[in-house]
DNA sequence: ACGAAAGTGTTATGATATAACGGTAAGTTT
DNA sequence: AAACTTACCGTTATATCATAACACTTTCGT
């Protein structure tokens, strides 16, 4: 199991409204939900210093194509990101990197690139969108 | 050689300033510019309705990460984009993807999802940078 | 108990991006 | 050339995303 992380009200807060998610929010769109003013959670700081602790558990990742944030449905983990983002539903699918980044870190290395990180988004059409036409 | 496409004059001016800098700039920069304003662009929509042509045409591409844009070194392309950032010097490095979009796509496919587009940002240090540690 | 480190609330502000409106320029059809 | 169409433009206002600064509180190791 994860390593079990001792988590601030906030936070909890905050990565609650993200897991409930069925896409990414804004982290104003995280402020505006009901359980999260219910708990006291008011200005946007509140918010962006929750998920900046979140971020480096690695238990939610940024979407920078959309300003938003995702829960991370995987074992946190602090592994290059990769994610499938639907166009019409903005649903998005998490998957890992592993093989990948292997292969773009060699690619880099022959450009005398060091890589420390990377961030992969693809758009297009979740399995259901695309069956809906 | 690229089809010639005829830019308007902000556009060319928007255009030159980026070609012209070392590293990717954001709207506002691009505002900044001496060179820009001097050519009577002074509102940010002015910038963005610019740039919003010239990533149409594939000679703009957009850094989610930064928040800013990078003129395009290679032929004018739609072809998923791949940057690599240099967290230093915040050059940037754009790489082809074209073996790689393939392979991301069938990955994307067994996931049911239909790809219609991607965007790929390493970050790390570039070779200068890297060897001034 | 003490100090260090992390977290919090509040206010203000900075940075990025778009809406809405009316007007202009340039092309294409006739 | 006149009429039409489409893209482009300038201006003002506003929406959206993110952080600075400061003072206070909680948590936790020793």
């Amino acid at each position: 199991m994860a390593k079990a992380v001792k988590l601030t009200r906030n936070q909890q807060v905050v990565m609650a409204a993200l897991a409930d998610a069925s896409q990414p929010l804004s982290a104003y769109q995280i402020l505006d939900l009901e359980v999260v003013r219910d708990n006291g959670l008011k200005a946007p700081l509140t918010i962006y210093r929750a998920l900046e602790k979140l971020m480096a558990l690695g238990q939610v990742h940024r979407i920078e194509s959309l300003n938003a944030f995702v829960a991370c449905d995987h074992e946190p983990h602090a592994e290059p990101a990769a994610f499938m983002i639907c166009q019409d539903c903005r649903c998005t699918i998490e998957f890992s990197t592993t093989s990948l980044s292997r292969s773009i870190a060699r690619h880099a290395g022959q450009h005398g690139f060091q890589m420390a990180g990377m961030h992969l988004e693809v758009s297009g059409h979740c399995e259901a969108c695309a069956s809906a036409h």
